[in-house]
Parts: structure tokens; C-alpha cells; sequence
RNA sequence: GCACUCGUAGCUCAGCUGGAUAGAGCACUCGCCUUCUAAGCGAGCGGUCUCAGGUUCGAAUCCUGACGGGUGUACCA
């Protein structure tokens, strides 16, 4: 299997920190006479142990048959002379605990206050790079299924343009396929003003299945209409059309409220792509990898038992053949090179033979990354695939709303002075159900509760939208310029201090996996040591130097600008008062 | 049947691609507002990482098997 489908990390040659101690270790290997090809370090695992570790020298001892300590302690002699680093210690069996210097963590701080980007490297060369996200289905209305896709998708975008990537979005709506003979159908039988029926689009889909199930001669009509509008019928093609407006219409009004950045620019239905359907085919045909098996014509792939099927027995097409003129528009005519999909795990299969069969059949070339960033299933308590009483979905549209009420009725509770109290209860509620999404790791599947979903304590945006109000408190009452030399006076500012400038390593961490959740636990972290800080270290109040105040105003500037930063990848406003 | 995936505290989840005594939040029990926002902070309680083998200096992590959830398995998307 010469593609993974998944793009090979290169974590190693982004990383800050990590990286120049990568460094140093690999040159007193060296320097030890030992080579090594991938020396890494890690954070380390508790506080005791310093802020990094090096683990690599135990599993270097049994090939050299030598002692691990022994490795270890020429190695620590050997280590290069470097100000980042305070102290070096040999511990356990052989593990280099690393004690970064707090004179080299404040420099570094200090120049990261007066960089607009906080000092998170840009690549200098662009890739581009396509994200498939929301993509969702015209004949029904957004539920809360698929809030995953579109929340996840839009961080990705937002993450990689940070990064410095050139990023397309790729809204690819269901739009097309034997489902919209009928709601086509349904919706010419009803006739003019036929608008209002399109407000509940849940509605009008069941209504229509009825008419579909129970009237046989409505059941032809709306086999004819699928007929019909993939023969290009201008009729036909202008009520979908009409259709299609209303459903994205309904989609855009729930991107607005949640602040997803896709635009009908990024719009790129599948029914775009219905000329190009026969031409692959025919190219697949030429390429000599298909089969016509039972009528249809298939490609198999290897450890499937299943083929693909890419023309049906009666000449039809299916998803397979969009998917896969999907995938060579975006690898040949946008000269994409690394096409993300933010699809659900279900779809996994799938994808796997679509990017085996697009590489097979030179749709997409070796250089070009393809993954399938692939999210687990929504839940219910008891472990089930998520449903409503009545067997239905929950809407998007109520969700957000609940979430925005919920926090309303909170913050009326609390002081009512607050300026425009709607626009927080927005900004709160919708935060809290975006970092629901976005603090979880994507793969696995997980239990859609109302209450974790809106939950506002613990790790929770409003926990971090908290912190950067408090901080702004600190600074309206200092009602100065904040401007000072950053001094770490104590473990607790040194590990804050260190935990500022972990944020280049894990936004390109969290972008090489695409994985969100680095981000907002990285932030969640960063604001509890923060919390900490703002217990135990004074500024503003009596008995605090001028010099201890400006490094700790400036601390808190750091802090605060990194959540607003990481919040905002995220997709999450804050509030400089709560 | 076959394939994929998951199983960590009462509940919801982390655990950085093998490291040292497995971490958070919620819930529960205590303590902290005349002092920068208590939506906060501190302390406590809570674990045979589903089970059984294996690989090795070392396993929640990798391999095999069992059990249990979820998902996918030919003309729907």
C-alpha cells in the first residue's frame, strides 16, 4: 500500500522549542559518537521532571551494550553550550530531564509582545490546500449532525490560512440524485407561494415521502422528474433551482449564527460536476482498471469485497463517480496539494477506495496529501445512534438557539449592568457549543447531551472567554500603555511563561493532524495556569514594584492576546467584559 | 460471515504516535470574597486503563485472541 492516504508529519522540522533542543541532543549524541536519526523530546511528564525530557538514550543502550546511565551522563557533558538551557539531570534509568533557562523563556516573551502574529512561524511557502466541510444534504435541513463537519472544517481553514497556507473551501452540497425528482415533484403539485411550505424543510420532505409512498401516481411523476432534470429539462432544472436557493438559503442562516465563513463562493455542488460524470468513465475505461461486473461497470480495490460501483447496470451514475470528478477537479484544475475531507467515520471505506482509485487512475499525483479527517458519530445517553422521541433529528437552528437563551437567562443572573447583554448571550452560547465540538478528539464517537453540549464550567469556552474579560478588567483600571521588560519571578510565571510560547508547537501540531483539540486544550491549560497566576500574583494592588507590575502586565497581555488568538482559529469570539 | 473502529474515575472526556507514582471537568465533602470580575482558586474523595496472553529495560499506548459497543459491507447519497 504505497498511500496511506494520510500526509507524513512534519511536526519535526516546524517545532520551536522542541526543534532547537532536538538539536542540541542530536549534537551531544554526535558528539558522543552516537548517531541518531530522529532524536525528539517531549514535554515533561510532571513538574518534578523539568520542562522537557529526552527518553531516547534506554532504548540506544542494549545495541551498544552499554550502560544507559553511563550514555546518558557522557551525553549530558557533551551537550553543547546553549543559553535556553538552566539545568540538565539524569534521572531513573537513564532520562534527561531539561530545565529551560527563565532569562532565555522571558527573551523569547519579549519578542513575541512585539510580534503581531505572537511569533507563530509562517510558511514562506504556501501549500494549497482544499477543505471539504459541510457539505451537507439540500433535501433536509441542518441537525445536529452535522454540526461536526462544518465546525471542524471551518477551524482546519482558519488554522491553515494562519499557517500561512493558501486554503479553498469546498462546500460540496448534496444537490442532486433520484431524491429531488420527488421533492421537485412535490413542490410543483403545491404550486405558487410555495416559499412558506420551505421554512420547515424537515416538513416538506416527510410531506413529500407521504405523497411518494401512498400515491402511485405521484410516485411516477417524481420518477419522471429525476428523468427529466438530468436530461437538462429547463422546467425541471428551474423549479430545483428554486428549490436549491431555499435550502442554502436556510444553510446560510445557520452559518450566520454560527460564524462558519463559508460563502456561496465556496460552493461547489455536486450537481457541478454531472457533465464531467461520463468523461470519467471513459477515462477510467482507457486506464484499463475497470470491470464490468453484473451490468455495471466496477472497480475493484484491493482488500474490498466489495467493488465501487461507478456506472450503474442501466447507465446511471453514482456518488462514486461525483466523489471521484470531484477529487480530480480539485487535484488538477486547483492544483490542490493536500485535499482534506471532513467527513464522518462511516464514510471511511469509501474514501479509501475513492483516493486508491484516483491515484490508480491518475486523477491525483503522488505529491498530493489525501486525507479523510474522519469524526466519530453522535450518541445518545445510552450509547445508541443519536435520535429524538419521534425518531427524528434535533435541528440545528433550535440547538443554537437553546445555547443562546441558556446563556442569556446565566448572565441576567449575574450583574445586568453589562452593555448589550443579546450580543454576549450570542457570543457565549454559540462559543460554548463550537468548544463543545472542538475540545473532544474528533474520532471517537460521542454522546450528544444538552447540558455538556451548553455547559459553562470547567473546560469550556466561557472558562477562557473568562479569563481574557478579567484581564481586560486589569488593564481598563491600569488605563495605561502596557509596556515593560518581562522578568519570570517564580516557578509558577516560568511555567506560564513557557506555556506562552508552546503555542507555535501545537497550532502546527494541531494542523499536521488535523486535530482541533490540541488547540483547545493547549488554551485550556494555558488558562489555568493563568488562573493560578492571577490568585497568587498580584499587579495592580498595593505593595507590587513598578517593575514586577509592568512584567506581569505584560504576562497577562501575552496570555490574553493568545487566547484571543486561539479562541479566534477557532472560531470563537470573546468579550473584553462579562 | 468479513472489514473498520472504540472500550481509561459514578458521569463526560484528555493522555502528545512505548517512559518515571495514569490526568482534567462534572458530581460529592471541606476551605477561600473589606484587596485586579468567586463564571474563580485551594484541599479531599474517586482507577486491576474491559479481560487474557505476547513483544522489552519499560505497555493505557505496539501485536494476538476473547468479550462488549458502534459502523460499513453492489447498482441510495
Amino acid at each position: 500500500m504505497p498511500f496511506s492516504g494520510t500526509i507524513q508529519t512534519i511536526r519535526e522540522q516546524c517545532m520551536n522549542i522542541k526543534k532547537q533542543l532536538n538539536e542540541l541532543i542530536s549534537t551531544a549524541l554526535s558528539n558522543s559518537g552516537i548517531e541518531v536519526e530522529l532524536v525528539r523530546v517531549n514535554d515533561a511528564s510532571k513538574v518534578e521532571f523539568g520542562d522537557y525530557q529526552f527518553n531516547g538514550i534506554m532504548p540506544l543502550a542494549k545495541p551498544l551494550r552499554r550502560n544507559p546511565r553511563e550514555i546518558a551522563i557522557q551525553v549530558v557533558e557533551n551537550m553543547p553550550q546553549s543559553e535556553m538551557i538552566d539545568k540538565l539531570e539524569i534521572a531513573g534509568p537513564g532520562f534527561i530531564n531539561i530545565w529551560l533557562s527563565p532569562d532565555w523563556i522571558a527573551k523569547q516573551l519579549q519578542s513575541v509582545s512585539s510580534s503581531d502574529r505572537l511569533s507563530v512561524g509562517k510558511k514562506e511557502v504556501a501549500t494549497k490546500v482544499v477543505v471539504d466541510y459541510s457539505s451537507h444534504n439540500m433535501a433536509k435541513q441542518m441537525h445536529v449532525g452535522h454540526l461536526r463537519s462544518t465546525i471542524i472544517g471551518d477551524t482546519l481553514s482558519k488554522l491553515f490560512i494562519f499557517l500561512g497556507d493558501d486554503v479553498i473551501r469546498q462546500n460540496h452540497i448534496g444537490d442532486w440524485g433520484t431524491q429531488f425528482g420527488m421533492l421537485i415533484a412535490y413542490l410543483e403539485e403545491l404550486g405558487v407561494g410555495v416559499g412558506d411550505s420551505l421554512s420547515d424543510l424537515e416538513q416538506f420532505y416527510k410531506d413529500a415521502k407521504v405523497r411518494f409512498d401512498s400515491d402511485e401516481n405521484f410516485a411516477n411523476i417524481a420518477r419522471e422528474y429525476v428523468v427529466k432534470l438530468q436530461s437538462g429539462n429547463t422546467h425541471c432544472l428551474g423549479l430545483w433551482q428554486q428549490f436549491i436557493d431555499m435550502s442554502l438559503g436556510h444553510c446560510e442562516e445557520v452559518y450566520d449564527t454560527l460564524g462558519i465563513s463559508l460563502s456561496r463562493d465556496d460552493v461547489r455542488a455536486e450537481s457541478s460536476y454531472n457533465s464531467e460524470l461520463s468523461n470519467i468513465v471513459t477515462e477510467l475505461k482507457e486506464s484499463d482498471i475497470l470491470v464490468e461486473s453484473d451490468g455495471a461497470q466496477c472497480i475493484f480495490v484491493e482488500g474490498n469485497e466489495t467493488p465501487i460501483i461507478i456506472q450503474k447496470s442501466d447507465g446511471g451514475f453514482l456518488y462514486a463517480t461525483t466523489d471521484l470528478a470531484a477529487i480530480r477537479y480539485r487535484a488538477k484544475d486547483l492544483d490542490a496539494k493536500r485535499i482534506s475531507y471532513v467527513v464522518d467515520a462511516r464514510q471511511s471505506g469509501h474514501f479509501k477506495q475513492i483516493f486508491d482509485v484516483a491515484r490508480r487512475a491518475g486523477f491525483v499525483d503522488e505529491d498530493v496529501s489525501l486525507e479523510h479527517v474522519s469524526f466519530g458519530m453522535m450518541l445518545d445517553k445510552s450509547g445508541r445512534p443519536f435520535k429524538t422521541r419521534d425518531g427524528g433529528t434535533v435541528k440545528l437552528i433550535d440547538l443554537l438557539e437553546e445555547a443562546v437563551s441558556r446563556a442569556k437567562s446565566m448572565m441576567s443572573q449575574r450583574d445586568t449592568s453589562s452593555t448589550d447583554i443579546d450580543t454576549a448571550a450570542h457570543i457565549v452560547g454559540i462559543g460554548a457549543v463550537k468548544y463543545a465540538e472542538l475540545s473532544v478528539n474528533r474520532e471517537s464517537n460521542y454522546i450528544f447531551d444538552w447540558d455538556r453540549m451548553l455547559s459553562f464550567e470547567g473546560n469550556t469556552a466561557l472558562y477562557l472567554q473568562y479569563a481574557y474579560a478579567r484581564i481586560q478588567s486589569i488593564f481598563r483600571k491600569y488605563g495605561a500603555q502596557i509596556d515593560g521588560s518581562i522578568i519570570l519571578e517564580d516557578d509558577l510565571e516560568k511555567r506560564l511563561g513557557l506555556s506562552l510560547l508552546r503555542f507555535d508547537d501545537v497550532l502546527v501540531g494541531a494542523a499536521n493532524e488535523s486535530m482541533p483539540h490540541y488547540i483547545s486544550s493547549y488554551l485550556y491549560n494555558l488558562t489555568t495556569l493563568f488562573m493560578k497566576f492571577y490568585e497568587q500574583n498580584p499587579i495592580l494592588k498595593d505593595g507590587v514594584s513598578e517593575e514586577t507590575r509592568d512584567s506581569r502586565l505584560m504576562l497577562a497581555k501575552l496570555v490574553a492576546d493568545t487566547i484571543k488568538q486561539g479562541l479566534d482559529i477557532l472560531g470563537i469570539k470573546v468579550l473584553d467584559r462579562l
